[in-house]
DNA sequence: TCAATAAAATACCGATCGGTCTTTTTTAGA
DNA sequence: TCTAAAAAAGACCGATCGGTATTTTATTGA
């Protein structure tokens, strides 16, 4: 591995964690460079312009969580505790979240949808991906009996992903982890009501 | 009304808007400038600082969607329908929500909580208001015997504006209604199914 | 070891940033 | 109508913005 590839990963580390805690615009190229040591020159080498960094970084940042996701589900056994499971990933979104400033899905979609096009369709994909990974979660808990068959997959993989988000931003706010805790709780059990 | 009047209020909503839609270092004084046609002197008239003008440009926000709510729980007799028109108030937040944006406590949320501490407070502040509102709300349909008597009135609310704020994102990042709208029907269900 | 090349530093660019200060224009009350 | 005060314009400031081009330094393979 040549050195400059291992200098192009850590910009890129760095920086998905400076624009997930600062958001695009409030993240300057002067930020990356102290973050990383690096001038100028050893930063542009590799990318042609923030906007192409910020892309990057933001690819970089779901893969970090969706490995961390992977992982969690891998080890659960029924539905509950593999939807479990995801939001147990954030269980510490204060203090330890997979990446520096929470989720980046909840953080580019608020960021970019109403100004960066290329974030904001990077945002969209992996909103779709972490849905159909919950709807496929519930189809095969339906034909397992383990959930109502008359639940509609769709809709309630939507209403969690919303639940999730929305706790992950009521966690950041508050500095408390226990919203995101209990929603994972209420989401829990509503899915064994339906 | 003295002209100044006029115009300072003038400055606020219109920096509403543009903060609430790009953020707070996505937007910049050149921005409110062209937006209201006012020059430098006829902003700084008014504000000390950018910081003055966001802080300001915030709780006019959420004072228009606080009344949006009001107006909204007004007209509703059950604690369901109150809930409900919470919703409602979103209900083409696509197209048409109280302040172009979106919603200003999940955008300031996720824009401040690494950031700028006075917005993040004053985010804290306004979740803090519609906790309690939708607590009491709850709390009168369990004595009502709308609602069941076991229900946790405190865990329920954040449970609920966090599922009402996550799908906001959401339909929001899809540019679809069909989120929130979802979202308040399978929050209304659960609430029954208590 | 030594050159070719990769990597990174550095100096520099025009534009824009938030903000100040002075001047001009407009408003409002007598 | 006239003048004092309010309102707004406009010129200007140093700092920082993202980005480029050139030079220096470090790495790599023969």
């Amino acid at each position: 591995m040549r050195k400059g590839d291992i200098t192009r990963k850590f910009i890129i580390q760095k920086s998905a964690e400076l624009f997930n805690q600062y958001g695009y615009a409030g993240c300057s190229m002067n930020d990356i460079m102290l973050a990383t040591g690096l001038q100028k020159g050893g930063i542009y080498r590799y990318f042609k312009s923030k906007d192409e960094l910020a892309a990057e970084a933001f690819d970089y940042a779901f893969d970090i969580v969706s490995k961390r996701f992977s992982d969690a589900m891998l080890q659960a056994d029924t539905a509950l505790e593999k939807i479990g499971s995801l939001f147990d990933v954030y269980e510490d979104v204060v203090n330890n979240p997979p990446v520096k400033g929470g989720c980046p899905l909840l953080n580019t979609a608020v960021d970019s949808d109403d100004t960066n096009p290329v974030l904001r369709n990077k945002a969209l994909f992996v909103f779709h991906k972490f849905l159909s990974e919950i709807e496929k979660v519930i189809e095969e808990a339906i034909q397992n009996k383990e959930l109502n068959r008359n639940i509609d997959s769709k809709t309630v993989a939507s209403f969690i992903v919303a639940s999730f988000e929305g706790s992950i931003m009521i966690s950041k706010l508050e500095k408390d982890n226990m919203y995101i805790a209990s929603s994972k709780q209420q989401v829990l059990s509503y899915l064994l009501m339906l």
